[in-house]
DNA sequence: CTTTTAGGTAAGTCTTTGCTTACCGTAAGC
DNA sequence: GCTTACGGTAAGCAAAGACTTACCTAAAAG
């Protein structure tokens, strides 16, 4: 289910990045922090808000765990923005068709 | 261009619904507002971060506004979320070939 | 011209959130 | 066993954000 939290997720420039790396390649929590100028528990936390919001998952590597993104998580974004697009579409068709009431309250 | 502030545009719950309605149908102001507990004033700044994020567009009609999806903002997004998921699934793919080097950091 | 209707904007408050440092648990290496 | 590497979690703080009320402007109605 996509919903406003599943956007919050990428509501953050650094979390918006943290996916685009891992989007490239799966990464270790310390790999990932390394590029970021902001501390090793801040990527931790933001790892957490993207896994709550079922964009990535973890996967436990010896004393490392290797996050990736779910591309499922990505997939059910598109859907609900394909039904947006279309739900104004169709409404936009509508307005079209009975230009007389564009809205009746 | 989709970047944070776009995704930000969808990350509350309020402002959610309120596009969620207005892709049913373009709607004032006012009759958006008298669907929220919250004042019309909220609703008024909820649009404002809407608009700036290119998802949502006004037109005047007399004393009203009427305000409607942008499907360009949406379909935009789409993309965005395309080219991510593409990505992941390179990734994947390369990781599944190279599989005793999942991470070179 | 005056009044109403519609809605954007400002100022102030309260909540949320992103960051830090400090701490703790767990798996590999010796 | 002990130690080191890797990360998740807690507490506290400062910045951002979502509200409110109050105010102001613009278009229609009379």
């Amino acid at each position: 289910m996509t919903n406003a939290i599943t956007f919050a997720a990428l509501a953050d420039k650094h979390r918006h990045e943290i996916i685009q790396r891992l989007a490239q390649k799966p990464l270790s929590v310390g790999s990932l922090a390394s590029h970021f100028s902001i501390s090793r528990p801040a990527i931790s936390q933001h790892l957490k808000v993207l896994s709550d919001a079922g964009l990535v998952h973890v996967r436990q590597d010896g004393t490392r765990r290797i996050y990736a993104v779910n591309r499922q998580g990505i997939a059910d974004m598109r859907t609900y923005l394909d039904t947006l697009w279309n739900d104004a579409f169709a409404a936009y068709a509508d307005a079209a068709q009975t230009l007389s009431k564009q809205e009746t309250p």
